[in-house]
DNA sequence: CACTTTAGTGCAAACGTTTGCGTTAATCAA
DNA sequence: TTGATTAACGCAAACGTTTGCACTAAAGTG
């Protein structure tokens, strides 16, 4: 019906006074100018007539749209649904709103999206699909577009970022399987142009060597993707090679998952005949046949802090300046690691 | 560092031309009217000097945003993603942009992030949030914008709506489960001012009346959300009242994990004791101790079809005729419904 | 009482587009 | 050659805000 939303105008016109006054009025900051009398008629009229400022107005004076971009690698990997519930509910505090974006987990589309949300107007993008060079720093910080990384960080340049301790996590991974008495321990590993999986098989042979463990080189086979379906394939072409490895840990997920597939199809269980340990602790692993011993991340928290931070900058206006936020992970021990069996030699009684 | 953005003015008094020559240059619908050599070179320096329009002064001079909102009842509910997806795979072929906003279930949440997103200027809305009765409709009615039921409907009221035949669904699980020879299935359904909990219990009765089996009260328990954690509930109050059943089917995945968990409880063990069917088929199944059989949805096409209707919506301008399309489901069986096994009587020699 | 201060409000420009209309120069018909 | 048509472009208004400045009347100052 209402097909024409009501204007300032309108207001002042029905109200027999300025544009001026009533914007005053109805603004936060500057309504202390004007007479609480008149304040408090505009506020009773707009009410009623149900005036709602128009944003692209705003924006267009103000040069800020009171949106924010995000975008993330791939929505289906259930990791990434808790990260975006933080950073809205941080944003909804502000009176901000957020576009959502997918890469794909392609630096191209990754920057195309975000040349996008920059042309709408965003006051700030969270950009959770980094590689460790990507041209989005670049753009955003020739355009004067605050930025914040969240997971994913890029190997150099200043930029806010808020990641968890990945080598951490890892190093909790690896001492536990030591524990179970596991010696011979391979690693799948991410594409090693993303922060993490680089830094997670970093922290991997590092911890290894802590121990006095050498990993030779076909105990590690990478993953074209951070995906079940490159996991499978990789643990295909490291079971072809590696018959004696006892325990593996995945980069990720749902690497660990394909992991699983290629187990079975091997003919070979988990966790009796090979122990594996996963990195994300996404949603329903409990629930699994073999249900997932993996790295906990604190999903909810990192999306508020990345929020927290960009709208920090946003406020401040100085890019100059920034910041990096750590948070720790935690080891969360399911059924898919066991003690190593010590497996029958041939010419052995026992 | 280029804080400043290049505007058409810009280009033109480069080009030493006029601003309305340089619009029209770059709109595709009106660069005819100008002369090729303008065009060609119009467009080159926008290139170069690395023109973007500003989205607020066009939606400001349009009154189009080429923005929607869609609103979903909770991200965490793994069914969301692929829709999203689907959503945002037409947007984008279209040029437009989505805001993401959930309800956390809440009627009233929603109303308020609809008004927000109006307020934003959106040009159009997807609600997958929908109650039986729903004031969102009204709202979106009376502001004139476009609005798209997807999955949940309302019971009366002239909207735009995509859904899967829940009928049909309940109705092929109905019948899987006859054929396995169970006759005392259980419902444990959703809340009923939601269309799909609704309906679906509605078509567990009619499907099994058909089969002239009457399903007593205590048979059906109500779900006071449609989660894991009501699911679980309401199972445990299914258990303590009906310990002949052997079957239920639940009005979600969701629901159905809740029923493994209290099952689990109760001591009981799926599908040996009791068969349980779902409905939405959620992300992950597979990989569950006990495989979900389910009624499977088409997520992604749900999320392109309402997309394409509200692109349709917005362009024709006309909102008093409105459409319905109906997608079918599918049922998935898996490792939770297995035939029922003759319990031995008391006195029983068999 | 004459003066300056101040509180409250109005005026108008500006943000960056799009577009109806007016203007010019070139093309056409006769 | 002259008048009418047309192709190409410029002018200026408008979209709905915000805000610096000007203005009026009341209050304060001596």
């Amino acid at each position: 019906m209402q097909r024409k939303r009501v204007t300032l105008r309108d207001l002042a016109e029905h109200l027999n006074i300025n544009t001026s006054t009533v914007s005053r009025a109805l603004s936060e900051k500057s309504s202390e100018m004007i007479s609480p009398d008149v304040v408090k008629r505009v506020k009773k009229a707009a009410l009623e007539m149900g005036y709602k400022q128009n944003a692209a107005a705003y924006a267009l004076k103000m040069g800020s749209t009171k949106t924010i971009g995000m975008i993330i690698p791939d929505l289906m990997n259930p990791v990434f649904p808790p990260i975006i519930r933080g950073i809205q509910s941080v944003l909804d505090r502000y009176g901000y709103t957020a576009f959502l974006a997918y890469s794909e987990n392609n630096e191209i589309t990754a920057h195309t999206e975000v040349e996008r949300l920059i042309s709408r107007g965003v006051d700030g993008i969270i950009y959770a699909a980094a590689f460790r060079t990507d041209s989005v720093v670049d753009l955003c910080k020739s355009q004067g577009v605050p930025l914040v990384l969240v997971n994913r960080v890029v190997d150099q340049g200043d930029v806010d970022t808020v990641k968890v301790d990945d080598s951490l996590g890892i190093k909790m991974a690896v001492d536990h399987l030591l524990e179970l008495g596991h010696r011979k321990i391979g690693f799948i590993a991410g594409p090693k142009n993303i922060s993490v999986s680089y830094i997670r098989l970093r922290a991997f042979t590092q911890t290894m060597a802590e121990h006095d463990l050498e990993v030779e080189p076909h105990r590690i086979v990478e993953a074209h993707a951070l995906s079940e379906d490159a996991g499978e394939k990789a643990m295909s072409v490291f079971l072809g090679q590696n018959s004696d490895a006892t325990a593996i840990i995945a980069s990720n997920d749902l690497i660990a998952l394909g992991c699983y597939t290629a187990l079975r199809q091997f003919g070979y269980t988990c966790p009796k005949r090979l122990s594996i340990v996963g990195f994300n602790n996404m949603p329903y692993l409990d629930w699994f046949a073999t249900p997932l011993t993996t790295v906990s991340i604190p999903h909810f928290q990192m999306g508020e802090r990345s929020a927290e931070l960009l709208l920090k900058r946003i406020k401040s206006g100085n890019l100059d300046f920034n910041e990096e936020v750590l948070l720790k992970p935690k080891l969360v021990i399911r059924g898919s690691t066991a003690p190593v069996v010590r497996r029958k030699k041939k010419s052995d009684a026992s």
